[in-house]
DNA sequence: CGACTTTGACCGGCGC
DNA sequence: GCGCCGGTCAAAGTCG
């Protein structure tokens, strides 16, 4: 569904009415298209004030960027401290699962893998790895097995397995040495547009995107304006990356089904998304700034 | 020249 | 034990 909010003015609209339509999409979880009748003049000073809020709360992720990054470091910290819980690294093959699923996902379709194939045939390694599948929507015509998921990823063979006529790639994260994910790519058999990639592992490393929000880049400025599509080939619906959308965030707090995106720390985004448009401080505040921006401007 | 991709060979698990 | 099959290795090729 896509609601269409028609007004006579783009003056008609303040701040405040953009962020309860931010809420209301949260909601309704579906596109909010705001058609003002307007010049172009008012239109050119409408973006310059957005930009200036953009960039506001850009400075606000940035911050909570870095304090994602120290908890983590933390949790790596402590990791090591506890070896056995840590996944050992034996040599071959199976030996490189661990516990935990990385975490990526699509909005409301990622599934485990304990009831993918993957499981009933190897029920003793799904014990200690829990893999996750991400499927992502593709030009038909792009034959490539590439899913953009802001890791760095070096392939390391390619097979074509049974069951399915395409190609399957495999994929080690090479952005850190030691790191054991490895992920697959696959075709999907019922939807040849559908890339299906399976996680293996646990990232040992910040996402290289976070990284570069801690070293003064400005990813996250990306994230209202670079949104991703990832769907099912069951589902066909778009899921559609963006921070305001704090319902599927809270609905999929558990279960955390992510949207994939090839600049974004997804996961990062959905729970800073969840974190800032839970928070009734936060919303108060950013209502309230809003709101004294608009009566200074005007 | 280094990093990455391609691709055939090889390895090991699993079913028969 | 044998063969199938998925996964991995590693040499050769490609690219910037």
């Amino acid at each position: 569904m896509v609601l269409l909010l028609v007004c006579p003015s783009i003056m008609d609209i303040s701040y405040k009415h953009l962020f309860f339509f931010s809420l209301i999409k949260s909601c309704i979880n579906d596109d909010i298209y705001v058609l003002p009748f307007q010049s172009a003049g008012a239109l050119a000073e409408e973006l310059k004030r957005v930009s200036a809020e953009n960039k506001k709360l850009t400075e606000m992720l940035t911050e909570m960027c870095e304090n994602y990054n120290t908890l983590r470091g933390n949790l790596m910290e402590y990791m090591r401290k506890n070896p056995d819980k840590e996944h050992s690294s034996s040599k071959k093959r199976k030996s490189e699962s661990n516990n935990n699923s990385i975490p990526m996902g699509v909005n409301g379709t990622s599934e485990s893998s304990s009831t993918d194939e993957e499981s009933c045939k190897k029920p003793k390694e799904d014990i200690k790895t829990k893999i996750s599948r991400v499927y992502m929507r593709t030009e038909a015509s792009d034959k490539s097995l590439i899913v953009k998921d802001g890791y760095q990823w070096r392939k390391y063979g390619q097979k074509v397995t049974r069951d399915n006529p395409s190609p399957r790639a495999y994929f080690k994260c090479s952005f850190a040495p030691s790191c054991p994910v490895k992920k697959k790519v696959q075709r999907s058999v019922d939807d040849q547009s559908v890339l299906v990639a399976t996680y293996e592992g646990e990232h040992n490393h910040p996402h290289p995107s976070q990284m570069e929000v801690t070293t003064g880049s400005n990813r996250c400025m990306t994230l209202g304006s670079v949104p991703c599509s990832a769907s099912l080939s069951s589902s066909p619906p778009t899921a559609t990356l963006d921070w305001t959308k704090s319902k599927s965030s809270s609905e999929s707090k558990n279960t955390s089904p992510k949207t994939e995106s090839p600049e974004v720390p997804q996961v990062l985004v959905e729970q800073m998304a969840t974190s800032l448009t839970k928070d009734p401080n936060f919303r108060a505040a950013l209502v309230a700034a809003i709101s004294g921006k608009m009566l200074h401007n005007n």
